[in-house]
DNA sequence: ACACTATGTCTGAAATACCAGACAAACTAA
DNA sequence: TTAGTTTGTCTGGTATTTCAGACATAGTGT
């Protein structure tokens, strides 16, 4: 745990507050929550505060009203806290508060029921992708991923649909050079990328084999709104060595209820 | 304005609300929170403002702040205000930061693809009983309820259960006295609830027939943890007409699950 | 034993976040 | 039109919150 160096991590690129600045509590909140969703793992509170470059007594402070909130939670009894009960109930209500969200939900499961493999619903969050919902394969070998991580978009197939609207130049300032960069160190050609957003766009679908990892075969179709705009796709992720036949039959399946989703607009 | 549709949301926990004072950012944020949890719907900022007794000035400081934040976001073009996606983020990790919580999850997504009836999962908030999540039964006609909305735990098959490692003392001093009436006005008789609990403890189940309401049929089985206290329960929601080889039947599958819920604690 | 580090709580003091209230604009109803 | 309401924004002043730092206690490693 403890490294040679003492780096504490200064904080990330761009403005940060100057040496004895302070802050409003509302936003330290703001930055702790976030800290905690990406570290997706509780943490204790003196870490929190160099995460989020507060004072530790401020930390504790905000953590305890918190806590009283049941917005955050205690885990375990050496100090750890994570999100709280509340924060479950709150994004319950977001999730179900409009007819459609709740339709694509009962989607998700009716298909997660009905084939067995992982399902997703994806969309973005500023220039990344995101997944908005999942229901794992069940067995104990899953492909299975976490909500609310964020992607570079190109290395994925809904990516390559939500992205659609966009011309050249759009697309060239929105995405962050360096996610052109695999995992894996590969490097996805601009144009290459540009040429699958028009195939994707084109045929209504998506599809990525071995890209993000090496042994997931992706699929994506679009959910549209009413303006015929592509802010979510629903997808499946299978095992790469998934035969021929039964992901054609996905495809369809999966295309098929996207198209059942999408709202009026036709 | 007329506030009759309105109630305001005197603070609880923590500080007591002195009239005209003035409170921290971070208060009135989860005052505000929890104030549209329990509204359930988009609101507009002045209502807001009423609720949580806030100057509007604050309140649309504060809402500006959650809404870059994303934690609300405007639903419709009429300045309509509701939680916001990175709430569901918060809430999924929440859910699914411990392992026995994602089994619960499995079971009730298991028990519901099975018998194709209404599962919740329910605990108590305070001195109430809530429904932490459910899998709604298909078809047009369901029997569904919200989750985070709280009940007299009087009202509730698993209150039975989730009440039972206290006294009868501090029962008394536990439940509001109001919270022994029912929705259509009948009174519960506290001997008789206390009786239904010490029952309910010694089955290791507990029933419900059209209770709160005139067409359900409730069976909670309670989850343990691992020191053999009940926090949470399984529950079943049925039509109050389910026949009765039915219901014994749907009975033996919750108290089983749950129990293959239910932590080592022996 | 020692030296170090981290936790959780308190305190005084100053920077500022919250509040009251004003304002223009939009909307409603007569 | 007028009169009344509500929305969203802005400003100045001050009551309060954030901050730095100290403290006792607990844990870790040598």
């Amino acid at each position: 745990m403890s490294d040679g160096a003492i780096d504490v991590i200064e904080k990330e690129a761009g403005a940060e507050p100057r040496n004895g600045e302070r802050r409003r509590g509302i936003d330290r909140v703001i930055m702790l929550l976030e800290a905690l969703l990406r570290h997706r793992a509780p943490m204790r509170v003196g870490d929190m505060a160099k995460m989020i470059g507060a004072p530790r007594s401020t930390t504790y402070e905000i953590v305890n009203s918190l806590l009283e909130a049941e917005m955050l939670e205690n885990v375990g009894s050496e100090g750890y806290v994570y999100f709280g009960r509340a924060m479950h109930l709150f994004g319950w209500a977001y999730s179900h508060h409009n007819a459609h969200y709740r339709r694509i939900i009962e989607t998700l499961d009716r298909l997660a029921a009905e084939t067995g493999e992982t399902v997703q619903l994806c969309g973005l969050r500023g220039n990344k992708y995101v997944v908005l919902d999942c229901r794992d394969s069940p067995g104990p070998f899953r492909i299975s991923s976490d909500v609310g991580v964020e992607v570079p978009i190109p290395w994925t197939a809904s990516g390559r649909l939500l992205l659609g609207h966009m011309n050249e130049e759009q697309l060239r300032d929105f995405i962050p050079a360096g996610d052109y960069k695999l995992p894996d160190g590969r490097i996805i050609a601009q144009a290459e990328f540009f040429a699958d957003i028009a195939t994707a766009g084109q045929q209504g679908f998506s599809e990525t084999a071995a890209l993000a990892d090496r042994f997931t075969w992706c699929m994506a179709a679009p959910i549209q709104d009413g303006h015929g705009a592509i802010n979510r796709t629903l997808c499946f992720v299978l095992p790469v060595d998934t035969p021929e036949p039964r992901r054609s039959e996905l495809l369809a399946l999966l295309r098929e209820r996207a198209r059942g989703l999408s709202l009026a607009g036709d």
